[in-house]
DNA sequence: CACGAATTGCGACAAATTTGCAAAAAGCCT
DNA sequence: AGGCTTTTTGCAAATTTGTCGCAATTCGTG
């Protein structure tokens, strides 16, 4: 973990931003974890104030450290594709597992062509599948 | 207008739900207009309690009338799929424009595949397109 | 280790969403 | 239309979520 640790660190640096315990807390309780949601997060950042995980991540968000990931209405948080690689997820409808998904590059250079016919210059995209994992489909 | 209005009506009697104003209204709000958040949605349904607007919104939703879409953290509501076609958005990072695309057929079945490589079984998507409308690029 | 700048923890707030309940409206049957 | 039962609504209060100002701490540096 701590080998992680250190890619923050260094992305920091170079950004300008001090280390503190809170971003090493927040960095710390997304990696190598589903997407957590804000009270989540929270509680895996015991000692650290609800305003400094709030402030944290959205610091960790303009620096694209994070991204959120709508699932409905609310969002849940992950290292971004920086420092887990640009991918989607298969949300799992019954049991709210998430399945990663590593995007194949001609739906990317279709999703370009997609927005290219509308004068759109495309920057990012996010894409959300929404089904059964194969645990919960009705016959597995 | 009435005439779509009967479309839902006919919608909420085939899954023995009442018509009631407030669902009439938050309906008839959501016709014919770009995808609104919340507090527009209360707005555009004047005497209806706030917390009524939620309630239809959650029954809406439950019932496959209206889909939630994700602009970054924050949501917006629209009509789905039944009521206006299967279909995506370019959200404009710069004016907040949002327009609408229809998605094709190929992409579609690519996601169909996507899916199907990892045991799961699709039953919805979104897929929302960031970046700048042809007014909002550069040089236009 | 000392200094100036950046950040944190608090407490107060504001906004967003949910819930309990009595009153009102909807659907149904005469 | 009138009465009856069930579903919803409106309202108020409680939660939850996200912000903000500021003094106390911590960080990066020399």
């Amino acid at each position: 973990m701590s080998h992680d640790l250190s890619q923050l660190i260094t992305y920091l640096q170079e950004h300008g931003q001090n280390i503190t315990a809170p971003r090493r807390a927040v960095f710390t309780a997304l990696q190598n974890s589903d997407p957590l949601t804000m009270a989540e997060l929270e509680k895996r950042c015991p000692g650290v104030d609800r305003s400094s995980v709030y402030r944290t991540v959205m610091l960790f968000e303009r620096l694209g450290v994070v991204q959120r990931l709508s699932i409905g209405w609310k969002y849940k948080l992950e290292l971004s594709d920086i420092f887990q690689g640009h991918h989607h997820h298969l949300t799992c409808q019954a049991c709210g597992k998430h399945i990663e998904i590593t995007e194949d590059v001609s739906l990317e250079a279709q999703l370009q062509a997609l927005a290219a016919a509308h004068d759109f210059t495309l920057k990012s995209h996010q894409l959300e599948l929404f089904g059964l994992c194969s645990d919960c489909s009705p016959r597995a």
